[in-house]
DNA sequence: ATAGGGTTAG
């Protein structure tokens, strides 16, 4: 289409005949689009001799074009240049400018150029300001965020709902809810009236990082409050309520809408689907992507890097990546996160060499990294154990243009402190320092993971201290991570503490804060409390999950024989659903227990399922090899021990065998639904 | 705003 266009134009000029100045524009747009630099060049030498002038418009569009392909220096020197043609650089190809810098992590010059605009007499204005703020924020810079709100009132400029958004927005992703709620108060003692956005922010929020009370309370003042549009207020509960993990009321809420003949935007039906995925429900988002497709909506580009993420959640990489190509196929919005899903998800299960390959294709594609698919590829290879081979990926970031953000620093020190190389993790976090960057919770949470597993209860609680210091409030995490440091340590007194602690500072455990004590107690060898745990959790109304599972059953597998039957009866009527690490922990207790072959034997009836094992998994069988061939065996397999894991593992192999003959999703169902 | 980093089971 567009080589047509080019074709006509020159026609066009052989006649003698002068393009519209908007046609050209258009062109433009094009060229850059698909990187014809030398056709961009030419036209434009065409223009300036031949006619139309070019205007601000034409020149916004290709600084603006110039920017998406990264050539920044290309783009300023269009902007430096366009006063030689009559026309006035405006604030639109300054703000144009100022968001590719900030886009790329330079915010410093970034403000560069704002100071620059003042002094050449082009007047900033509120969006210019809210790019900034939104750099700072993403570099957890909230403070200065914050600063630059105060400061553009001195000069006169009144903040709008969009700025108080972004900072909104920027304190909750620093888990800051207390002081997002302040400046809500903050914007509406202005007079400046909050919309959908401030709302949605607020209560995934509070569901997210902070209270679920305070989420529900918030979306029932809102109902009261008389603010906003109906279909506004739908959108904002379903996404509140997804967030809560309370899936099936947001479907209510979807349905009845629907009923009322009210249509859901996009944001409910990407809320939904999203949510689905994340909880492992990948069938469950596609049927709302149907339902979606019936009322001819578009996806969003969101849309499809959650429907993406389901299935390589799911391991369903293969489906996943014939779903990517499909969707590129039919003109969906594919960006670089749909890319990183992959990415995850290959190195999720583990295979490395998918994950390169699907890095390489993004690439190939034209679609280029960015600071998060970066740190999802470093991050995957710190996990792999291969930290040179992320340090090297850091460093080509920082070649490309690309300035390390948080999310890659705390990548890259997650993946020195799995290796117990706390030293040199450390001196990350300063370096982030040294570049502007403000460590946040999650930089301290994975500094005091790496002490609590690789150095002294003492240095971890130190770490913790010093994360008080730096201003930042623990969360959940940093109290679940301490509390598990304490029970590997076996102190129960400072466990005890931490949890008064937790309490004290308005933190109800979560599931995980339970399945880090029952592991506990399991490890300790003490099943009553871990049972007693277990009820703890049903009664604080916290439903319990595959961890649960697989670490109560390792703990019954170890226990006395009469205990683990009653046991394993209460675990069974709560209809676990078990996974791979359920299989492997059986099948390393078949070893332990003196069975290698019927530990293999069970591996064979499971791979005739065709079922998929891990890394773990394999290294279990060739234990097994090795204790029959140094023949360990010493088990009866009669013995009431070793029945009960005979039942605990059909029970298991049944389960899979069961759910491989469930319908799963015919392939041709997303040409289908599209 | 809705998608992509940190805590738990072998």
């Amino acid at each position: 289409m567009g080589t047509r266009a080019l074709g006509i134009l020159c026609r066009m000029r052989d006649v003698g005949a002068v393009p519209s100045s908007s046609a050209m524009t258009t062109l433009f747009e094009f060229l850059l689009r698909v990187g014809d630099y030398g056709s961009v060049w030419k036209m434009f030498r065409d223009m300036i001799r031949e006619g139309p002038c070019p205007s601000n418009y034409t020149f916004n569009a290709m600084i603006l074009g110039f920017c998406r392909k990264g050539h920044l220096r290309t783009a300023e020197s269009l902007l430096n240049v366009m006063g030689k043609y009559k026309c006035n650089p405006d604030v639109c190809g300054y703000n144009i400018l100022i968001n590719a810098n900030c886009i790329r992590g330079w915010t410093s010059s970034a403000l560069g150029w704002v100071q620059l605009m003042i002094e050449r007499g082009c007047t900033p204005s509120i969006l210019t300001f809210n790019i900034i703020v939104n750099a700072l924020c993403s570099e957890g810079n909230v403070v200065e965020a914050r600063k630059v709100l105060n400061e553009i009132q001195e000069i006169g400029l009144s903040p709008n709902v969009a700025i108080y958004n972004t900072l909104i927005n920027g304190h909750v992703k620093a888990r800051d809810v207390g002081q997002a709620n302040m400046l809500y108060e903050e914007m509406r003692s202005k007079g400046i009236i909050p919309d959908a956005v401030t709302f949605n922010i607020l209560v995934a929020g509070h569901f997210k990082f902070g209270r679920k009370e305070d989420g529900d309370r918030l979306l029932r003042e809102l109902l009261v409050m008389d603010l906003l549009p109906d279909h506004s207020l739908c959108d904002i509960s379903v996404a509140g309520l997804c967030w809560a993990g309370r899936l099936d009321e947001a479907m209510e809420i979807l349905e009845n809408m629907l009923e009322k003949g009210m249509r859901p935007s996009v944001v409910a039906y990407n809320s939904v689907i999203a949510a689905y995925s994340r909880a492992g429900l990948e069938e469950d988002a596609y049927k709302v992507f149907k339902l979606m497709m019936k009322f001819s909506l578009t996806p969003s580009s969101s849309t499809c890097s959650s429907l993406l993420m389901g299935l390589s959640r799911k391991g369903r990489l293969e489906e996943a990546r014939e779903h990517l190509y499909k969707m590129m196929h039919k003109g969906l919005p594919i960006n670089k996160v749909a890319f990183t899903v992959l990415l995850e998800g290959y190195f999720r299960k583990g295979d490395l060499a998918g994950a390169k390959d699907i890095w390489n294709e993004m690439q190939c594609r034209g679609i280029y990294p960015d600071a998060v698919a970066f740190s999802a590829f470093i991050n995957g290879l710190s996990k792999a154990g291969l930290i040179e081979e992320a340090y090297d990926l850091f460093l080509e970031m920082s070649d490309k243009g690309l300035m390390p953000n948080n999310f890659v620093y705390n990548s890259l020190i997650a993946g020195f402190c799995n290796l117990g190389r706390i030293n040199e993790a450390q001196k990350l976090r300063r370096e982030m320092k040294q570049n502007g960057l403000v460590p946040d919770i999650f930089t301290f949470n994975i500094i005091i993971n790496g002490f609590c597993k690789h150095a002294t209860m003492k240095s971890a609680f130190d770490a913790f201290m010093d994360m008080h210091c730096a201003g930042l409030v623990p969360d959940i995490v940093t109290y679940n991570t301490l509390i598990g440091g304490y029970c590997e340590a076996f102190d129960m007194v400072k466990v005890n503490q931490f949890m008064n602690n937790m309490y004290a500072n308005g933190w109800e455990p979560d599931i995980t804060t339970y399945n880090i004590r029952i592991h506990g107690f399991c490890s300790s060898r003490k099943m009553n409390r871990a049972v007693m745990m277990l009820d703890e959790l049903l009664s604080a109304g916290v439903v319990p999950d595959t961890v649960t599972y697989n670490t109560m059953i390792n703990g019954v597998c170890k226990d006395i024989l009469d205990r683990a039957m009653i046991i394993t009866a209460k675990l069974l009527k709560m209809a676990f659903i078990p996974n791979v690490i359920t299989t492997n922990v059986l099948l390393s207790h078949f070893c332990k227990q003196g069975m290698p072959r019927r530990a293999l034997m069970w591996c064979q009836k499971l791979s005739e399922i065709s079922f998929e094992f891990d890394q773990v998994s394999y290294k279990i069988m060739d234990q097994a090899y090795r204790n029959i061939h140094e023949d360990i065996e010493f088990s009866k397999a009669t013995s009431g021990k070793s029945l009960l894991l005979e039942f605990l593992m059909y029970i298991t192999y049944d389960y899979f065998s069961r759910s491989r003959h469930k319908q799963e999703m015919n392939p041709e169902s997303f040409e289908l639904i599209v």
